[in-house]
DNA sequence: CTTTTTCCTATTGGATAGGTAGGAATTAAA
DNA sequence: TTTAATTCCTACCTATCCAATAGGAAAAAG
């Protein structure tokens, strides 16, 4: 399971890339790689009420992974340091939850050894990475940028 | 992440598993249901080394979670209660673990509703079922069975 | 120089993970 | 009928982690 932090992320992230996208339309440009115009937390909370404290330090480490920028003083905030079609969900998690794998053994940013099995023989492991492997291909496809788009049928 | 408890209730059902598969052999009864011949836990551990006070706790909750059967008593233990096909991972790990979703207001078994946001319109709603239905490809498919196939190339 | 913001470190309270302790109940066999 | 081997049950323990809070320092704009 998700922890609330990545979940927290998650809806700031995405108030974040609806605005990145609003601009991009305005100014008839929407590949421009980077975004400023940055978005200040208790605007966030604003949009979606959560602890403005623990939001603070969901967004340093997302800022630390190298997801935001950020400008501080008067008019400061946060901003997406990319497109948002260039951050998969995979990394969002892994910045905040860690791994991705269900098992050390199998994970492909957090490995660690497994001394109790003969990796090559274990039945597990190898099913684990099938897990892994089924979880990534969503979690690297998809990126930011799904996560402001509505399914079909729902009302503006 | 896989807890300790799922992880060795892996193990624990790997000797199970084999023990199984190796008496149907003798018997030449490939599709006999059900299992006698238990397994004591002091013999599961001399296989896979681990707490055995541990596995006695996990053992009980397969054990409720209907996955094995018990005998009391000297030459007593666990035994599978249907053929190892019959028992996908996905359920061990439900006993053990609970929920397979990353949300849940995305679970399929522990289901609670997500009350900061209308289900319908959420993006991350709708990405969160994606990622629970890639592992439920894996886990409802992928059964006890195959926890004791080798890979190919590995030595007996 | 005041206000608004990010940035940093530390702390807290509650829950969960991982495991232990001790014994009751049951069964087979000596 | 006693003994040994087993499952079964309840309670407990300890360290870690989660979620959140506290209190300010540093920077920037007006």
């Amino acid at each position: 399971m998700l922890s609330k932090k990545a979940q927290y992320a998650f809806r700031a992230l995405s108030t974040l890339v609806r605005r990145d996208l609003a601009r991009r339309n305005e100014q008839n440009n929407p590949d421009s790689s980077a975004s400023d115009a940055p978005t200040s937390i208790s605007h966030m909370v604003q949009i979606h009420p959560m602890s403005t404290k623990f939001l603070e330090t969901i967004l340093l480490d997302l800022k630390r992974g190298g997801i935001l920028g950020s400008k501080k003083g008067k008019g400061g905030g946060y901003y997406l340091l990319k497109h948002p079609e260039d951050t998969p969900l995979a990394q969002v998690i892994r910045i905040l939850d860690g791994p991705i794998a269900p098992l050390p053994c199998v994970s492909l940013h957090f490995y660690e050894r497994c001394h109790d099995c003969n990796e090559a023989m274990c039945g597990l492991n190898r099913l684990m990475a099938e897990v892994r492997d089924a979880n990534l291909a969503v979690l690297e496809q998809r990126t930011l940028s799904d996560l402001a788009v509505h399914p079909e049928g729902a009302a503006a």
